[in-house]
DNA sequence: CGGTTGTTTGATAGGCCTCAAAGTCAGTGG
DNA sequence: CCACTGACTTTGAGGCCTATCAAACAACCG
């Protein structure tokens, strides 16, 4: 059930048998919300945490009047709002971008989890700094790269996450996003971002239709994005990175 | 020293007197960084973090072919790379944007801090999390906020930042950046960023010039921004934000 | 005082937005 | 089975916002 997540965690750091287990007893049930649904509201204060299961889901922020950016993409596995543990209520909605499975996790046991082991808190710690991470790259993607680079850029970045869940084996993958959808995670107008897709098509780096991604040749949309793993966080020595 | 560092923990946290005693004890010496030097480089393992004491500093992305983009604004008091303590490098330089001093504290000493204090660990879990917010907030900025009301909005935390370190009680302050500090910081150019500063004073809003800024009307500014303090965790209570 | 750094201004180009409308497709109901 | 609907994608036209290039100006500093 919480699989993905263990291989996640895994990814980034040593858990042990018995460390799983008491990972996957924190878990008290599942949830489903549908696509386009929120699963957690702005400054609401909340009680538990939510892994997702299946499916994609998004950080949401909204300027005063109304405009929409989301701010991260949650795949599988992803601990989606692990930092409402730590902040009690968050500046952001988390919302099912396609119909997603939760597993719920209470603060309670996260506390007793965190209380217990140091090793654990640091292992979460990690994870929250790792959703950092991505905000800084794709503060740097706004900022400074235009938007045939920044759309490659996050199809790259999905890529990897998704890989590292054993969700994109083979370069072509399920990725349930609407153009609209796009839009609101690269600040572009849905027009645009039609145009932008049509671009990487012709230039024959990938396919994306029907909720599904296929990249022709990972090396060449990487180099057309200036695409560099190293702010996720997989390989554990830096040198490996850059 | 860090007077400014407890203040700013003070603002989101409860900190007993041995608390701030045990804290106090973690810093290990200063060291001065002259303007536009970098304080830590990007991938390179740390042993020591640093509190920012005085002056500006910043992190700083690149793309691979050089662009450059600031992620974040670091104020007296910041932790600037607390997260290096958990990451163990950085995917990001982080540089003084001023003449600056830091106060470091060696990695062991936040070791031993936080495997005393369960309380400790959470009130320097919880500052990464709001750098993280900070993060998200500019993301909102660059996806969908146009050149005059981001340039707004920065400056409208950065006035709210550095009031709760007790450097801009009169909506006047310094602030050492130049025009093309502040195009880093606003993923714009130079010539951009020195338009839109024109049409901010032409609006009458502020007055910028000299490493010196001054708020004409701090309501008007925020109006212009939609700028809206919750995201920076300030009150303790959600409802008093948004 | 010349060199360097930072600010200001002008002209031009182009990336991306907005508005508008048409085309595609899956699902629904008669 | 076909008409209808709603969600999504595609295309076109026009315009604003922001970048780029170039150059003048100002301020500081050794």
């Amino acid at each position: 059930m919480i699989d993905q997540h263990l291989m996640l965690l895994r990814a980034r750091a040593e858990i042990s048998p018995s460390e799983e287990m008491d990972i996957r007893g924190t878990v008290a049930g599942l949830r489903r919300i549908a696509k386009k649904t929120p699963l957690v509201r702005a400054y609401v204060p909340l009680a538990s945490s939510a892994i997702l299961v299946s499916g994609l889901a998004a950080r949401v922020k909204y300027t005063r009047d109304g405009r929409r950016q989301i701010t991260e993409v949650h795949v599988p596995g992803d601990f989606v709002d692990l930092h409402s543990f730590v902040l009690k209520y968050l500046d952001h909605d988390v919302t099912a971008l396609s119909d997603c499975v939760f597993a719920m996790v209470p603060h309670s046991a996260l506390r007793q989890l965190t209380e217990r082991s140091t090793h654990l808190t640091h292992v979460y710690w990690f994870t929250s700094l790792v959703d950092a991470a991505i905000s800084r790259e794709w503060e740097l993607s706004f900022g400074r790269r235009g938007a045939v680079e920044r759309m490659a850029h996050l199809f790259c970045e999905l890529h990897v996450r998704l890989g590292v869940v054993g969700l994109a084996q083979d370069n072509a993958f399920d990725l349930p996003l609407t153009q609209s959808d796009l839009a609101e995670c690269l600040g572009l107008s849905i027009v645009h971002v039609n145009r932008t897709l049509m671009q990487l098509r012709k230039d024959g780096l990938l396919e994306f239709a029907g909720g599904h991604l296929r990249i022709h040749n990972v090396r060449d949309l990487q180099e057309k994005a200036g695409f560099e793993p190293g702010y996720l966080y997989l390989d554990g020595s830096p040198a490996e990175n850059r």
